[in-house]
DNA sequence: GGCCGTGTTGTTAA
DNA sequence: TTTAACAACACGGC
């Protein structure tokens, strides 16, 4: 499902084939998706040009040169990608592209719908995916920041790491990983977490993430890069969907359990990450 | 053939 | 403050 990692594989490939380029045509906006309405903004993309793609966490901005951004969020089915104008659209396509170069179209498909794509103005990006909804991105956050949002909490540090408005980017799979990286078991308590300090954690999260990133993130099911290829780390998950197999680092058979974050699958290594209780 | 699990964000209730 | 439940949805697996 597309974290941080995912996302970052999308925007490096896509970026620089799609910024400088022109919307020729918008081929096909659907009215399908979930939470989005895709068709009312056809107006708004014909014509403009693209001036910037950023990520922030899981979130994708394409800037347009009327200073307007479209948002996208891949939500867990999503998928960004460039295709010919003449090939077949993949089923669910929601938004297709003709860009002023060669014949290339730039398309959202989701089967699940609920991605999220918007057309907003600058004041409602700011609003809408500003510091209130947002953390600072996961990999650009530093440590005594992260220790300061995590040190007010009882929660669980594993519910905390999931939380975007404390740091954007991890989700479920990557939160598994990166506890596992660092030792710590997700019920610890978020504040216990950072104690002394918040760096061995913070280390864990930029380490993992960017691992995942250089192999070019993890499919499990539906995510492909750009390209359509699958990424390669979920070949070198060490406890995330590994329930009973044995630990790689001490043998210990890694557990599931579904109750340390409301719900959610965790997998752990209940030898390697020792409860602090 | 119907149910379950899958995970993200946002809202609502407790 | 925080958690749980739920909604939006398709689909693969049993």
């Amino acid at each position: 499902m597309p974290e941080l990692p995912e996302v970052e594989t999308i925007v490096r490939r896509i970026r620089p084939r799609v910024v400088g380029r022109e919307v020729v045509r918008v081929v096909h906006a659907s009215n399908k998706m979930a939470r989005s309405t895709v068709g009312s903004f056809r107006r708004g993309l014909a014509g403009r040009r693209f001036v910037a793609m950023d990520r922030h966490g899981k979130w994708m901005f394409l800037g347009l040169d009327d200073a307007n951004t479209l948002v996208v969020h891949l939500g867990m089915t999503g998928r960004l990608s460039l295709a010919d104008a003449d090939d077949p659209s993949a089923p669910h396509t929601h938004l297709r592209l003709l860009l002023s170069i060669g014949r290339q179209e730039l398309r959202f498909s989701d089967s699940r719908r609920f991605g999220e794509l918007y057309l907003c103005n600058a004041t409602e990006r700011k609003t809408r995916f500003g510091p209130t909804h947002l953390g600072p991105d996961a990999l650009a956050i530093r440590p005594r920041d992260l220790a300061h949002r995590l040190t007010h909490t009882r929660r669980s540090i594993k519910a905390a790491l999931l939380d975007q408005r404390v740091v954007a980017g991890v989700g479920n799979i990557y939160a598994d990983e990166i506890l596992f990286a660092a030792a710590i078991a997700p019920m610890t308590p978020a504040w216990r977490a950072v104690q002394p300090s918040g760096a061995p954690l913070l280390k864990a999260v930029r380490d993992v993430l960017n691992a995942a990133i250089r192999h070019n993130g993890t499919t499990i099911r539906d995510y492909v890069t750009a390209d359509g290829v699958p990424g390669q780390f979920q070949q070198r998950l060490a406890v995330y969907g590994r329930d009973k197999q044995p630990c790689r680092r001490c043998a210990t058979a890694i557990e599931l359990s579904r109750t340390i974050v409301s719900g959610r699958a965790t997998y752990w290594c209940p030898r390697c990450q020792a409860s602090l209780g």
